[in-house]
DNA sequence: TCCTTTCATCGATAACCGTCTATGCATTGA
DNA sequence: TCAATGCATAGACGGTTATCGATGAAAGGA
């Protein structure tokens, strides 16, 4: 916390209130920016939807490349990221590896989210 | 909508059933992917979380700076992606630029991500 | 009128990101 | 044992991004 003390419009050339600094949501920015980072990206947030639409809720990466128009490395690349980020998990099954979604994740995103849609007035 | 037809199991070396195919949600995949790259920074997350706590929910760009720790045309920059995204306005007023949230555009994010976390099974 | 403050833009630089081809490893079926 | 399939990694490339210092425009006070 700082100093929200004093000098509010004691000088009229300075703009406004001071504000409660961020260092509230500093922590927690650092901790969510590398998870909005991983849905950044159309073709990440592509994958998170056909695995949400995917029968099981399940799908094995070489059933992604088709319908995405990419090359198999390039969609592991995002599978690595999105799996680095743990909004999916892949669980080795034989030659292939079944990728899922982790809900809770995106829970955890949507309640990080929720604070700074409290209107402040 | 693509073929889910046939073929389950009729192939023992084919991985699994085949996916809805993600074209669901293709357009909505690049809306929101440039959203959410602009609230995928630290600095921008902490731009957001500070705007949500100021006072009157607006601030003027100069307050920002000492407290982010960076220099005004670096904070200038930040602003802009977030007004880009339209996740926040400023309003001129006088000498100074006086930005505030857009928390509606937080919502349709946060209702864009829900469908994604209902549980296939 | 001149100086100060707030803000945006420009240009440069270093780091990062998405995509590809090439390659190697593990698993499976012939 | 050999060939084919699914997957991950390495390396290269072109484009984007975050940051800075320098500069200029708009507004207001002296």
């Amino acid at each position: 916390m700082v100093d929200m003390s004093a000098n509010v419009n004691e000088r009229m050339d300075y703009c406004c209130t001071p504000l409660f600094d961020g260092e509230i949501d500093d922590r927690s920015a650092t901790e969510m920016a590398p998870v909005l980072s991983a849905l950044a990206d159309p073709v990440r947030l592509r994958i998170v939807s056909m695995l949400a639409a995917a029968p099981n809720g399940r799908a094995c990466g070489c059933d992604l490349e088709s319908p995405l128009g990419l090359t198999q490395p390039t969609v592991s690349h995002h599978l690595k990221i999105l799996r680095e980020a743990g909004l999916i998990v892949g669980t080795k099954e034989g030659r292939w590896v079944h990728y899922r979604l982790v809900p809770e994740r995106l829970e955890e995103l949507r309640e990080a989210l929720a604070p700074a849609m409290a209107q402040p007035v």
